[in-house]
DNA sequence: AGCACGCCGACT
DNA sequence: GTCGGCGTGCTC
């Protein structure tokens, strides 16, 4: 029997399956996914197997066996194997990137080296001697001397010392040590031959009489006795039990926050919602669902209920949130509702914690998982739904290799175990709202809130008109007013300060232009490095101005606040209010995300200030006011996103206010008041902004209109990143068909990250004809030429933003 | 990616 | 003379 092998190895010549004969003695145990040790080159590595078969083209003499199964059951199911190859050829990752993703990183191999010691007689050297101090074997990395390093090198060769790498798991699973009772009549024997003053040993043997024949935890004997380790060892060693070591979860610690937002009946909308679901999971039909639902409406009882149904069918569903730390009132939820049924995937876990979460799935002890991005590759094996909620945010497509986006993943695996997938959000991505619109979806709509209540009135504040009345603060008149008359009446409030792109755009304080390039519909970036603002779809380039193009004023001036300096500014102008700041430093603790937002439920302050981590799924019912300090930061990026971006990011921090008996009022200060992304946001008109963008998206050229396909370079030296890229355009230039629009190489946005120049290359077209096999000639050149002169080059298939 | 082999400069 | 620099080539 012969396994083809794919190695944990990521380089271009190894990226192919590799083949091993398999021991007659692993026959009966080896299956595709399962994890092995093999021999490859000189040394000793992890790897996949992902086929069986019974001839290999390989030369006999060249296959080697493998050395060990490090797996019984195979960690990867068939669905997923398959799942690899059809992600690898998305993504043009590598074949070994494409099977760790679905695996929790705790199961990523180790490498560590050892050096053994053979024959310990004939080892003379007396320094190297008393360094072994009589061990067999230690980690190689503790040869730090040069002397000894050159006496152990010696040994080697005379093969009295040997070198081995081993294989492990970063992570173990966690053991306890446990202690079986033995019966009382033995006890009290025991105890009987004690000595008077042996006091501690009495007083642990008297607490164990309850627990005779029983098994506890040695922790817990220690903790109720007051007892140490030492005296349990002696008792043990007297026969009072055995030890015995258990496996055990580790318990992540719980979110406490409530569930303030359970309807207990559905509305006729989400009946309506639920309907076309229910169906499709019935018929085991797949079926793509955009549940398009405004803040409020009750998406997420529209998700438990539909999840209730797959139960019921005996089934298993997956809920992607965006990065699940941050709404720790979402999953309570779900426990609430599936008890020990639901795993969480937080990102705030530690590795042996996903580990643990990962190990109930596979063993078929939950039936729902609730994760982040990298859930969607949970391993269950009969899927009968799965959920994308908030299925516009950009944290579902990952940044690194492999470069998925969940949303696909999602559908690919749905199709195929035939279940629908619900793509759920107040704002859909324009994607997906056109996929919708062409019946590539089906659209279900909520447009009331679950519990009738109005949406928040919201008042867009022309910071224009501030500067011109003398206004120079942060906080416009009417929001000041606004927040003292909640700091009178003890009621909360949310100030969100739309922090992205800090710096990067020049702005005119008293018209609220930016300066935009000639050629492109977007704002040029500020390049700090050359004092030059730069537009990098097409690669113009001019110099900052002095005075506002529009309004000739001096008032021009790069963009961008800190949380810090505005809780400063809320010292000063209400000493009074309670501020809570949620940034990434306040919350970069383990857990201080949660205890931050359970101070604020708890009434322990008036304001929460925060970034975008706030704009979602935050639910507290005596939330009045939510003030938007600078809505126009994320409106001019150099970034096709931008108009969507905002007008999502404005929508979910408004529906934040008045969901519950209280009514709700939003402030949104900007400069740009007429900007369709913002007046939409106003009233929650998502369809007038999906039509408006689309209008913008398709006169560009842009998504969903065109695809593109992001290429970016980086080199310590500028001068070879230009050349590379330049070479790399060229070639492609030559290969793709004329109507592919290529642009650039430019510069990127952040021209130089850790020392190393960064340019991209954009790929703009309708139809993919040959790009993927052009593309993979490219890598090929990369990786077997380019990459060895120091060239780092990335190809992103689904870019989420190109600045 | 590692790891070893292989061929030329500065040192005990 | 040898130690060690990193170019080249291979991995079932």
């Amino acid at each position: 029997m012969i396994a083809e092998v794919i190695v944990d190895v990521a380089a271009y010549p190894i990226n192919r399956p590799f083949d091993y004969v398999v021991p007659p003695h692993f026959e009966e145990t080896i299956a595709p996914g399962i994890r092995v040790k093999v021999p490859f080159g000189r040394r000793s590595v992890l790897g996949y197997v992902i086929r069986l078969k019974n001839e290999s083209a390989v030369a006999e003499n060249k296959l080697k066996a493998l050395d060990e199964l490090v797996d019984i059951d195979p960690v990867l199911s068939k669905e997923q194997l398959a799942l690899s190859d059809w992600l690898q050829h998305k993504t043009l990752a590598y074949h070994i990137d494409t099977l760790q993703v679905m695996l929790p990183a705790a199961m990523r191999a180790k490498y560590e080296k050892f050096v053994v010691i053979q024959d310990a007689i004939a080892i003379k050297d007396e320094d190297f001697r008393a360094f072994v101090n009589g061990r067999q074997r230690f980690p190689f990395n503790e040869l730090q001397n040069r002397a000894l390093l050159k006496v152990f090198k010696q040994y080697v060769i005379d093969g009295i010392i040997t070198v081995e790498t081993a294989i492990e798991q970063q992570v173990k699973k966690k053991k306890v040590r446990m202690i079986e009772v033995a019966d009382a009549s033995v006890l009290a024997e025991i105890k009987s031959k004690l000595a008077q003053n042996a006091v501690r040993q009495i007083e642990m043997i008297d607490w164990l009489e309850s627990y005779a024949t029983k098994k506890i935890a040695a922790k817990t004997i220690m903790e109720a006795t007051n007892g140490t380790a030492q005296t349990l060892k002696v008792l043990i060693e007297k026969g009072v039990g055995t030890e015995i070591f258990e496996e055990v979860y580790r318990e992540p610690i719980a979110a406490e926050l409530q569930d303030v937002a359970a309807p207990t009946t559905l509305t006729d909308e989400q009946v309506a919602a639920l309907a076309p679901i229910e169906q499709a999971i019935y018929d085991e039909k797949h079926e793509t669902f955009l549940l398009h639902g405004v803040t409020g409406s009750g998406k997420t009882e529209v998700y438990l209920q539909a999840i209730q149904k797959v139960l019921n069918e005996g089934k298993e569903a997956i809920v992607l949130v965006p990065e699940i730390s941050l709404t720790p009132q979402m999953t309570s939820r779900f426990k609430a509702r599936f008890g020990p049924l639901v795993a969480v995937m937080h990102s705030a876990l530690s590795q042996g914690e996903k580990y643990d979460e990962w190990r109930k799935i596979i063993r078929g002890e939950v039936k729902v998982v609730v994760g982040a991005r990298s859930a969607v590759f949970a391993p269950f094996t009969k899927i009968g739904l799965i959920i994308l909620d908030e299925e516009h945010e950009a944290t579902y497509k990952q940044d690194e290799s492999p470069r998925y986006h969940a949303r696909d993943v999602a559908i690919e695996r749905a199709r195929h175990y035939d279940c629908p997938v619900i793509l759920g959000s107040a704002t859909p991505s324009l994607e997906s709202f056109a996929r919708a619109s062409k019946d590539v979806y089906t659209l279900l709509t909520l447009t009331e809130r679950a519990k009738k209540n109005a949406l928040p009135a919201v008042e867009i504040v022309d910071m224009r008109e501030q500067l011109k009345a003398g206004n120079r603060s942060m906080f416009s008149i009417p929001l000041a007013e606004a927040i003292r008359e909640r700091l009178q009446k003890n009621e909360q409030m949310v100030l969100f300060l739309n922090r992205r792109g800090f710096s990067s755009f020049v702005l005119c304080r008293d018209c609220g232009t930016t300066v935009e390039c000639q050629n492109c519909d977007i704002s040029l970036t500020y390049h700090r490095t050359t004092e030059m603002l730069k537009c990098h779809y097409c690669g113009h380039e001019e110099r900052v101005p002095l005075n506002c193009p529009q309004c000739e004023s001096e008032h021009i001036r790069f963009f961008g606040t800190g949380t810090q300096k505005v809780e400063e500014e809320i010292m000063k102008l209400f000493p009074e209010a309670r501020v809570i700041r949620m940034d990434v430093d306040t919350t970069s603790r383990k857990g201080s995300h949660e205890r931050l937002l359970r101070n604020f439920s708890e009434g322990k302050a008036d304001i929460l200030l925060g970034t975008q981590m706030i704009a979602k799924g935050l639910d507290f019912p005596n939330i009045t006011l939510v003030g938007v300090l600078a809505a126009d930061s994320s409106l001019h990026l150099a970034d096709f996103r931008a108009a969507e971006k905002t007008f999502q990011l404005l929508t979910q921090v408004s529906g934040r206010a008045g969901r519950h008996e209280l009514p709700g009022e939003v402030f949104i200060q900007t400069y740009t008041p007429e900007h369709y992304a913002i007046q939409l946001a106003k009233e929650q008109q998502y369809e007038p902004f999906y039509q408006m963008e689309m209008m913008t998206r398709k006169q560009f050229g842009y998504p969903p209109f065109f695809y593109f396909t992001l290429i970016q370079f980086s080199h310590e030296d500028l001068l070879k990143v230009n050349d590379f890229a330049g070479k790399a355009t060229m070639f492609l230039r030559n290969q793709l068909p004329e109507n592919m629009t290529l642009i650039g190489p430019t510069a990127a946005a952040i021209s130089r990250v850790s020392n190393r120049y960064r340019y991209q290359c954009l790929i703009k077209y309708k139809k993919e004809q040959n790009l993927t096999e052009v593309l993979k000639e490219l890598i090929k050149i990369y990786r077997t030429d380019w990459i060895k002169k120091g060239l780092m080059m990335t190809v992103d298939m689904d870019p989420m933003s190109i600045y």
